[in-house]
DNA sequence: AATGAATGAGGTTTCATTCAT
DNA sequence: GATGAATGAAACCTCATTCAT
């Protein structure tokens, strides 16, 4: 038998929405690393296409532009560690300061590891950060918390409660960001987070 | 990072005559325009000659590079605001904790104060940040708390009072800077920096 | 020399589409262009890309900077070269002085012709001969001679040909450079290059 | 080349006054170690003022440009090295090829001292190489040998003695500046000046 | 769908020289 | 004479984005 060929077994075309996102998943890997090793200020398409094995003009198939792709990586850190919190949070076989504390360790630390990239995706901020998805992104961040402060304080007026959720929400990814600036061994980041732990709970225990 | 470009931050040229020093500030008060009204991304040098009304020739007799203009102008600010907190830290007439309260709360006001132009400062700091006198900047911002931990909790060890005041200044200084973001009144400020002033008493109050 | 720039030389992209080796080739012909009708001084990459008549960027995309222009216009000038006087002495149908007689005046002839252009190119030299593929070539171009000096002072130890083969190489390139330096008819080349070769050969007899 | 600029090289003011002549002497003393330590491209005349101790207003009191410092310190350089040649075939106790041999191995060796600085200048020659006056200075040197000549190969036509001081003060001047283009042993300087002033002579005692 | 060549505005910085003081 | 601040053209190079193939 002369010619066999192998008969296509795999779809010739994936499903788009998968073949998409197959090379969406790509070109955010390798916007990563770019992020990473190189930084914001030579965070550039170009750089980013070449590393993800791919032509510049296939990039913007998938992404209108760059801060796109900015948005995309950020929004995408976001929901893993709102994800992380919201697990850490719901978990009501601990106490609920047990868990505040654990929930600031587990964030601090998260916050350290991938420090590179964060702060580079940080430096970057301004190229998104006005996007108006950017905004609702951070708004629907704070909800995470809300369930947790009624539970810790529930006699508390709502707005104060607000007001309450904002600050330490607030404090603790901006401390988050400055505390991983520099790098940090694993003893610094306990003792680090546990001050921070220490600092929410006088202040909710005062508030109660 | 793989490539951090940490600029000469230095003046080229040491103001000892009156003509120098009116140059620079028309210098830096072109640079704080330009940022406030343009943002970070359009601050060029091209442009601060252009609104001091100067050559761009002249600029660089003054500034050795577009870093140098910003790290001063970030140094100025922080000169006046480490002036303003010493000072408040300073006035023993007060209880401890009436101070801190102060502190806070004029701190807050003054970061909402120019936000515009602190918040392009700070998108701009990439390009400032990594030279040697920011590190000695920084470094020299923290001791403005030293004493006034140690008047406030005389009796911890020295380790733990540290990372107390580290805490402390971090928070502030990342709060501040995230709550200013936006832009706030007058009330929002006072209600904001009271809650912020409340958690760190509580803090102290713990660990005294 | 304390602040010596050794740019990267080489090719941005290899020329392997038909496309790219014409641009490359055309922007050549305009560098060739510009140095010789403008000079080194002059000679800017605005300047060769006005006159390939593309853009400044697509002239980036196939040079990573100025130096690797002049550099590729030497190596190929140097090629060329090197090229004609390894088939003058492989013609092993003329006896070896002949050979050298020959060399001499294609030699003194082909530096005359664009002399310009080659004045130029070594007025640049600073800008290119740093880099390490210059050395290398330069290394390369010693090697013409290696075989023609065995066959033509066969006794003589090792190091002492080497040294007679650097004298030669040496003198030919650096005499033909100054010569060439001014406007020169044929009769002026003739005369010349017979006295420079006379000398070559009064030194190789002297050292047989 | 179209536009080549033969600036005025002439000193604008005659040192009348020695406090002039001392002010010149400072301004090429700091040109030398700014040429030397900087290389061509770095030399300004703002840096030489500078390390003059002088204002820039100053220098241009003395040269009227950059062009006419380059000059002047290859002038001095040149008439130095001139006045040595001529000394060491001004002394007829020696045999002429004594002197010949002589006069090779000092003029290597000046030449590889102070290499640094001399290849600055040269890599600066394009500033200053189409004055007039470097053109009179260049002949003038020529006629370093022709008395030499006359004593070395009296019997030659008029036309093949001058052809042959041209080819051998040429030879001289360009392999002692490729020579000393690399760092050199006294021990390589001897063997290679050795060389050279061997072929000279061979190529004299052919002639005579 | 994919490619990648082409664009060109825009950014930073340098430097020879002048001229008012 | 001396000063040095001021000038501004000009150089090099980058990069987001488009569009013809």
């Amino acid at each position: 038998m002369t010619n066999r060929q192998t008969p296509q077994v795999s779809s010739r075309k994936e499903p788009k929405q998968s073949r998409s996102a197959e090379l969406v998943a790509t070109i955010l890997e390798a916007a990563t690393q770019v992020l990473a090793k190189e930084g914001a200020t030579r965070f550039t398409t170009g750089r980013v296409a070449e590393r993800a094995g791919i032509s510049i003009g296939s990039l913007y198939q998938y992404f209108p532009n760059k801060a796109a792709i900015l948005f995309r990586l950020q929004n995408d850190e976001w929901r893993q560690t709102t994800d992380m919190l919201r697990t850490i949070l719901a978990d009501t076989t601990q106490p609920p300061l047990v868990r505040l504390h654990t929930l600031v360790h587990e964030f601090i630390r998260s916050e350290c590891e991938e420090a590179q990239m964060r702060g580079a995706l940080d430096d970057a901020a301004p190229l998104y950060r006005d996007a108006p998805q950017a905004r609702e992104a951070r708004a629907a961040g704070e909800s995470v918390f809300n369930d947790f402060m009624r539970e810790v304080l529930p006699e508390l007026a709502e707005d104060k409660r607000a007001l309450a959720r904002d600050l330490i929400s607030t404090t603790l990814s901006a401390v988050g960001r400055d505390f991983s600036a520099s790098p940090r061994t694993g003893d610094e980041i306990k003792i680090y987070a546990d001050a921070l732990a220490d600092m929410f709970t006088a202040y909710v225990q005062v508030n109660a």
